[in-house]
RNA sequence: GCGGGUGUGGCGGAAUUGGCAGACGCACUAGAUUUAGGAUCUAGCGUCGUAAGACGUGGGGGUUCAAGUCCCUUCACCCGCACCA
C-alpha cells in the first residue's frame, strides 16, 4: 500500500477543522500578517482550476507565516450579490437568496477540500445583513459628506434585462453578462464622487508595491491631464461664452474654429436660423447611435456648422463654432478650441471641411498631417520664439490677466455610477418625503432589509423591482409625513469595497471593526487576484478605504499594500477554459483522482504566479509523482518510517539541506513557487542518493514542503512522532556556515570561449588566477600562434584570455 | 492608434550585478527490475557533426574582453484603453 490521498487528506481536514488549527491568533508578541483572497462570486458553475492557483498562493505563506511565528489573518468569504443569482431566479422562480445558499456550501465544500487554512470562524457574505448593514452605514456616510448625490444621468439601459449597467460593465454595445443589448436613456441614479479623490487615487500609487500594468491601467483610467480653460465670447450673443478646456493653451494663435459636443444645451441657443434645421438632424442621428458605433464611426469625423462665431480672445479673429461628435460632451466642458496645425483630429476635420489651418510652430509645412512635434513658437504674438513649457506658462499668465482663461486640471475619471435598477442588491437606505426632503434611514434602523420577495421581474420602467413591494416602499414618520423608499439597489462593487476591514472584525455589533484591531492588521499584505480586477474592483475599494481613513475609520491611507495577480490557467490547448470548448478541468476531479496536495503543487510547479499557462495532464501526473517519491523516501512498503531515516548526521546532505532552506525561504517569501519547487525537488534526488537520511533534516524538509502540501506533511509529521500539528511548528533555519565552500570552479575562456574548467581556493586574487589560466595545458595550445593582447581576471567566475 | 507585457529545446519553464544558456519537471530513447503500478531505478536527451568543433535565447544592427540580460531597430502574439482636446 502505497500513499492514499483520499484517506489521508480527509483525515487531515477533519483534524484542522476539530481542533480549530487556522483560527486566527492575536497574541501580541507576535507580528501581523494578513494574507488576502479576492473573495470570489459563488456561481453556479462552482470552483474552477484557476481558484486554487491564487488560493494556494496566500494560503502557502499563511502557513508558512504562521510557522515562522506570526499571527495569521487568512479569511475567506462570498461576494454574493450579483446579477447571475438575480437571472436565475427570474429564469427559474427560484428565490435568489436559496440559489447563492445552495451556491455558497457548494464552494464551501470544494475550497475545503483543497485543505486551504481559512479561519472559517470569520466566514463572510456580502448578502448577510449584518454584513451589509455596515456597506448602508458607509453609503450614509458618503451622503453626509456629500460624495453621493443624485443626478439625472444618461445610461446604459439594457432592455432585455429591464436594467441599468455601467459603462465598465458594458463589453461591445453589449452587456458585459449575458450579451444583451444597451440603448442610453437619461434616468435619475445615485452618484458617488470618486472624482473628489482623484488626485489622491493617482499619486498614492506610487508607494505601492503592486505590478507596474496595474499602476499604468489606474493612472490611465483616472487620467489627469493639466492644462487651461479658456473662454470664448460668442459674436452676437454678448451674454453667451464658451468654455474650452485645452492642455496646449500656448497654440491660442493657431486657433481655426471651435468645436462643441452635440449634447451640449448651448448649442440651440447659438445656432442661427437657417443652420437649425442641419444641427437638429445631426443631434438626432448622434442621439440613437450608441457609444460604440459613435466611435466605430468616428473613424470617418463628422459635424455641422452653426453659423455662430467665436472670438479669439488673443487677436479678436472671428472663429466658425461647429458642432461635432468627435468632441464629447462628457469630457471637459464639452467645447474644444480646434488647432489643425498641431493636433490630428482636428487637422481631420478641418481638411474634411476646407476650414483654416494656420502653423504656430516652426517645422516643415502643413500638407496631409497635423505637426505634433514640439519647436518654438511663430505667428504667434508675444508667444513667439519661445519653447513649449515657457510659452504654455506665459500664455496661462496672459489669459490669468486678461480674465478670459486659467489653469485648469481634468480627468478622464467619471463620478461613479452607483444605483442598479435590481432585487438583487444592497437597498439604499434613503428616504425621499412627499415634501421633498430626502433622508437617510437613520442608523439605529440599519440594517434595512432586503424585504422576501416571490416576483422580482424588473418593473419595466426602468424603476427596480422593489417598486412593486408597496407595503415595503411605503414609510410614514412620527408627524405622518408620507414617504417612500429609495428602490434602487447598490452595485455588486459596494459589498467587495470593504469586506478586507470587516475580516479583521467580522463579528463586531457595533461599529465596522474595532479601532485598535484595525491598527493592528491594516494594511493587508499580500493580496492576490485576477488582473480582471485592475481597475474597477481596487480602484472602487481604494477610494472607500480612502473615504474611511477620512473619517477616522481605519488608519491607513491605502488598503493593499502589496498586490499580485495570478495569470490564468487556459485549457490544455492554449485556450481560454470555456464549456463551448470543452477544455474545462473540474478542481473535484483532480481531487479525486490526485487529492489535493498533487493540485496545489502543480498549480505551484505550473510557472510563475503570474503567467497563463496552459493545463497538462502529464504535468498534473508529474507533479502526483514527486508526491508519491518523497514519501517513498521516508516510507517503506507498509508505510513506516523507513530505517534510512536516522538521528545521526553524517553531514553528507548538509549542503544541500541548508542551501534548500534558504532558497525556498526566500522564494516563498517572493512568491516564486515554481523555483521554490525545483529547489525541493534538487534535493529529493541527493536525498535518494545518500547513504542515509539525518531525521532533523528530514523533517525540515517535511516542514519546508508543508506549505503546499499540507496533508501529506501532516502526516509524515505526525509519523515521525510528533504529536502536534505541524502548521506551528518552528520554521527551519539554515547555517551559513555549511554554504560556503573553500573552492569554487572557475571558467577558463580565450576569446569569450570557455575552453577550460579549474577548481581553485575561493579566495585566488586575480594574478593567481592569470597564472593558472596561462599555465593551463588546453589554454596554451589554444593560444599557440597568438599573441596576448589583454587578460581579464574576475575572481570566483573566470579568466578570459584576448588574443590574436 | 495609444499604454503595458511576453517571445529561451518537442512541451512547462530556470538563469542576482552583463560572467559556463537550457536548473527542475514533462515527453522521448536505451538499459535494469516478475513489475498489475496512472509503477520504480540508472543513464542519455538544444541543433548540425562519427568526432574535434561550429552554431544557438523571435529577426536585424550595436556597445563590451564577455549580452537571454544593456542600447537602437524590426516582427509576432497577449492584456488594457478607445477621438480624453
Amino acid at each position: 500500500m502505497t500513499y492514499n490521498h483520499k484517506v489521508i487528506e480527509q483525515k487531515w481536514q477533519a483534524f484542522w477543522d476539530a481542533n480549530q488549527t487556522f483560527k486566527t491568533t492575536e497574541n501580541p508578541e507576535k507580528e501581523n500578517f494578513y494574507a488576502l483572497d479576492m473573495f470570489p462570486y459563488p456561481s453556479g458553475q462552482g470552483l474552477h482550476v484557476g481558484h486554487p492557483e491564487g488560493f494556494t498562493a496566500t494560503d502557502i505563506l499563511a502557513r508558512m507565516k504562521r510557522m515562522q511565528g506570526f499571527n495569521v489573518l487568512h479569511p475567506m468569504g462570498w461576494d454574493a450579490f450579483g446579477l447571475p443569482a438575480e437571472q436565475y431566479a427570474l429564469d427559474t422562480g427560484h428565490s435568489p437568496k436559496a440559489f447563492t445558499k445552495t451556491n455558497t456550501d457548494n464552494f464551501r465544500r470544494q475550497i475545503k477540500s483543497l485543505g486551504l487554512s481559512y479561519d472559517w470562524s470569520r466566514e463572510l457574505n456580502t448578502t448577510d445583513p449584518d454584513y451589509y448593514k455596515w456597506t448602508q452605514w458607509i453609503f450614509e456616510k458618503l451622503y453626509e459628506k456629500g460624495l453621493a448625490y443624485e443626478d439625472e444621468v444618461a445610461v446604459n439601459w439594457s432592455p432585455d434585462l429591464g436594467t441599468v449597467v455601467a459603462n465598465e460593465e458594458v463589453i461591445d454595445g453589449k452587456t458585459e453578462r449575458g450579451g444583451y443589448p444597451i440603448v442610453r436613456k437619461p434616468m435619475r441614479q445615485w452618484v458617488l464622487k470618486i472624482t473628489a479623490y482623484a488626485d489622491r487615487l493617482l499619486d498614492d500609487l506610487d508607494d505601492l508595491d503592486w505590478p507596474d500594468s496595474i499602476k499604468e491601467q489606474q493612472r490611465n483610467w483616472i487620467g489627469r491631464s493639466t492644462g487651461a480653460s479658456v473662454n470664448f465670447k460668442v459674436d452676437q450673443f454678448d451674454d453667451l461664452k464658451i468654455e474650452a478646456f485645452t492642455t496646449r493653451p500656448e497654440t491660442i494663435y493657431g486657433v481655426s474654429y471651435i468645436v462643441i459636443a452635440p449634447e451640449l444645451d448651448i448649442l440651440d441657443k447659438i445656432t442661427i436660423d437657417s443652420q437649425k434645421e442641419a444641427v437638429k438632424a445631426y443631434q438626432k442621428a448622434i442621439e440613437v447611435k450608441s457609444d460604440l458605433e459613435r466611435t466605430d464611426l468616428a473613424k470617418d469625423k463628422t459635424g455641422v456648422f452653426t453659423g455662430s462665431y467665436a472670438i479669439n480672445p488673443v487677436n479678436g479673429e472671428k472663429l466658425p463654432i461647429w458642432t461635432a461628435d468627435y468632441v464629447l460632451a462628457s469630457y471637459g466642458t464639452g467645447a474644444v478650441m480646434a488647432v489643425p496645425a498641431h493636433d490630428e483630429r482636428d487637422f481631420e476635420f478641418a481638411t474634411k471641411y476646407g476650414l483654416n489651418i494656420l502653423s504656430v510652430i516652426e517645422g516643415p509645412e502643413i500638407t496631409d498631417e497635423a505637426n505634433t512635434t514640439p519647436g518654438k513658437y511663430i505667428n504667434s504674438g508675444f508667444l513667439n520664439g519661445l519653447e513649449k513649457a515657457e510659452a504654455i506658462e506665459k500664455a496661462i499668465a496672459w489669459m490669468e490677466e486678461n480674465n478670459v482663461g486659467q489653469k485648469k486640471i481634468n480627468y478622464k475619471l467619471r463620478d461613479w455610477l452607483f444605483s442598479r435598477q435590481r432585487y438583487w442588491g444592497e437597498p439604499i437606505p434613503i428616504i425621499h418625503w412627499e415634501d421633498g426632503e430626502t433622508t437617510t434611514v437613520p442608523v439605529d434602523q440599519l440594517p434595512l432589509e432586503l424585504p422576501e420577495a416571490t416576483d422580482i421581474k424588473p418593473s419595466g420602467t426602468g424603476e427596480s423591482p422593489l417598486a412593486n413591494l408597496t407595503d415595503w416602499i411605503n414609510v410614514v414618520d412620527e408627524n405622518g409625513r408620507k414617504g417612500k423608499r429609495e428602490t434602487n439597489t447598490m452595485p455588486q462593487w459596494a459589498g467587495s469595497s470593504w469586506y478586507f476591514v470587516r475580516f479583521i472584525d467580522p463579528h463586531n455589533p457595533n461599529e465596522i471593526a474595532d479601532r485598535k484591531k484595525l491598527k493592528e492588521w491594516l494594511p493587508v499584505d499580500v493580496y492576490v487576484g485576477g488582473a480582471e480586477h485592475a481597475v474597477l474592483h481596487l480602484l472602487y475599494a481604494r477610494f472607500w478605504h480612502k473615504f474611511l481613513y477620512d473619517i477616522g475609520v481605519v488608519p491607513t491611507k491605502e488598503p493593499f499594500q502589496k498586490l499580485v495577480n495570478q495569470g490564468m490557467i487556459l485549457g490544455d490547448n492554449h485556450e481560454k477554459m470555456s464549456k463551448s470548448k470543452g477544455n474545462v478541468v473540474n478542481p473535484d476531479d483532480i481531487v479525486e483522482r490526485f487529492g489535493a496536495d498533487t493540485l496545489r503543487l502543480y498549480e505551484m510547479f505550473m510557472g510563475p504566479l503570474d503567467a497563463s499557462i496552459a493545463w497538462s495532464e502529464d504535468g498534473l501526473n508529474g507533479s502526483h509523482k514527486f508526491i508519491e517519491r518523497i514519501w517513498r523516501l521516508i516510507m517503506t512498503e507498509d508505510n513506516k518510517i523507513s530505517s534510512a531515516v536516522v538521528d545521526e548526521n553524517d553531514g553528507e546532505l548538509d549542503k544541500i539541506y541548508n542551501q534548500t532552506v534558504k532558497k525556498v525561504t526566500e522564494d516563498y517569501e517572493a512568491l516564486h513557487f515554481n523555483t521554490g519547487i525545483s529547489q525541493l525537488m534538487i534535493f529529493v534526488n541527493d536525498a535518494y542518493k545518500a547513504k542515509s537520511l539525518a531525521k532533523e533534516q528530514i523533517e525540515g524538509f517535511i516542514q519546508l514542503i508543508a506549505p503546499i502540501a499540507p496533508h501529506m506533511a501532516e502526516e509524515v509529521w505526525s509519523l515521525l512522532g510528533h504529536e502536534e500539528s505541524i502548521s506551528y511548528a518552528s520554521w527551519p533555519t539554515f547555517d551559513e556556515s555549511k554554504l560556503v565552500e573553500n573552492t569554487v570552479e572557475i571558467v577558463l575562456q580565450v576569446n569569450g570561449k570557455v575552453r577550460q574548467h579549474s577548481v581553485v581556493s575561493k579566495d585566488a586574487t586575480k594574478d593567481e588566477l592569470e597564472e593558472l589560466a596561462l599555465n593551463d595545458d588546453k589554454i596554451q595550445e589554444e593560444l599557440k600562434g597568438k599573441t596576448i593582447r589583454k587578460v581579464i581576471a574576475v575572481p570566483g567566475k573566470l579568466v578570459n584570455i584576448v588574443a590574436n
